[in-house]
DNA sequence: CTTGACAACGAACAATTGTTCAGCTATAAT
DNA sequence: ATTATAGCTGAACAATTGTTCGTTGTCAAG
């Protein structure tokens, strides 16, 4: 699976072209970038780009390439991305946030983060919301005041998951490991081993989401 | 600036459509989403959101669009996003790699991972490198084994800012806060702040980069 | 030498797509 | 009643863009 020089340049430009103008680029704007007179000679190493599982096709539709990443390990960078709504904050004292029905991105006054796909367990993206983490209150040393965690909304877990946890009697949402133990009561366990968990009983703990994804900026915060 | 029902509409196609698909939809595309039988209607409302500041146009360019997002809180996803190499991974034992000078998404083996702007200190988003973090070592509490870490390249570093730093006579890697002490000796902090931190003296203190990001997967690692 | 592949050129064609314009309707202001 | 404006229609036009085809040159295998 050799790729000609050309090719390799073809390919860079389009990763260029689409990260940049957020569209993927005409087979003549290809053309002009590698210095290809002839719009066959592009379509031809297109082809070739195809066949090789680099990029996809879409017949009689302009601009109609996108990069697979298939020549890229993990960098996706097709231009597929996901908008996941942040819909609130997360905090000791109340319930988590859940998903309206019908969220588009665009209604109401939600924030939102996008990420590329690449970064998400595959699959539905659909379910997901993402909240900002707000005091430290609630959680151990592995999240921190200001992090960003994209969740996804179910009900039930899986032992080792980290959920969000609404702990009825208490009062209050909490991030743990999630392990139901042989006596049948569930044990909340801190990402922190120093930390002691904590054993609960089934019915006083609610799950809200399961965390698929921590994020956290260190640009702005102290 | 209050937006018709349709141009909300078109607003929030256009946003579905990029994310799916990875280009911007044309003016007909559009028209057939929102039920619209004339072209000339579609441009008339992408005009009056142009004037608007929710997107922009480029003249004589099919799906010369441009999401914006300065309706839309943070959410930008107006499909431009930053391509950062992941050149390898950051262990205890060993330098931190350093991005080469010609480093294009292409060239080499190089893995990479693709993220949205938003999540980035905005401005120049090269220099940027992300490194997998592999066992605990080196770090505290607050980075795991196989998170993700975006670095920026830089050999100085304010204080506060956690760094990936090297220390030359224990040839050893490490993450930490940096302080730069009054006696003029350099304070290595944990994130973790049972962790007790390290002066060194700033002659065996060699900063490679700074930690700007954050990222860890739930999905796969238990 | 001939054959066949690969890589490329140039040109013409067809489809897609952005642009423009005359006109229609309803509603609110003059 | 008249005017103005927002929102829309339909159609034609022009520009952009994908597709296809005939041709050329190179190079290695037969």
């Amino acid at each position: 699976m050799n790729l000609s020089e050309r090719q390799k340049q073809i390919y860079s430009f389009m990763t260029r072209f689409q990260n940049d103008k957020g569209r993927p680029p005409t087979i003549r704007e290809i053309g002009a970038a590698v210095n290809i007179s002839s719009t066959s000679v592009v379509n031809y190493n297109l082809n070739i780009l195809e066949k090789a599982g680099m990029i996809a096709r879409e017949k009689q539709v302009s601009r109609g390439l996108r990069l697979t990443g298939n020549g890229n390990g993990r960098g996706m960078s097709d231009g597929k991305m996901v908008q996941i709504p942040l819909l609130g904050r997360i905090v000791a004292g109340k319930p988590v946030p859940i998903p309206d029905a019908g969220t588009s991105a665009f209604e109401s006054d939600h924030e939102s983060v996008t990420l590329t796909r690449d970064l998400l367990p595959d699959a539905d993206a659909e379910k997901l919301y993402a909240l900002h983490v707000k005091g430290d209150s609630m959680i151990d040393a592995s999240i921190h005041d200001g992090d960003i965690v994209v969740m996804k909304h179910q009900a039930t877990a899986q032992n080792g998951d980290l959920v969000a946890a609404w702990l009825k009697k208490e009062q209050e949402t909490t991030l743990k490991r999630y392990y139901r133990e042989p006596s049948g009561k569930v044990r909340l366990q801190p990402a922190n081993p120093n930390f002691k968990p904590r054993i609960e009983r089934p019915e006083n703990v609610e799950i809200h989401g399961k965390v698929v994804l921590v994020i956290r900026q260190l640009s702005r915060a102290a």
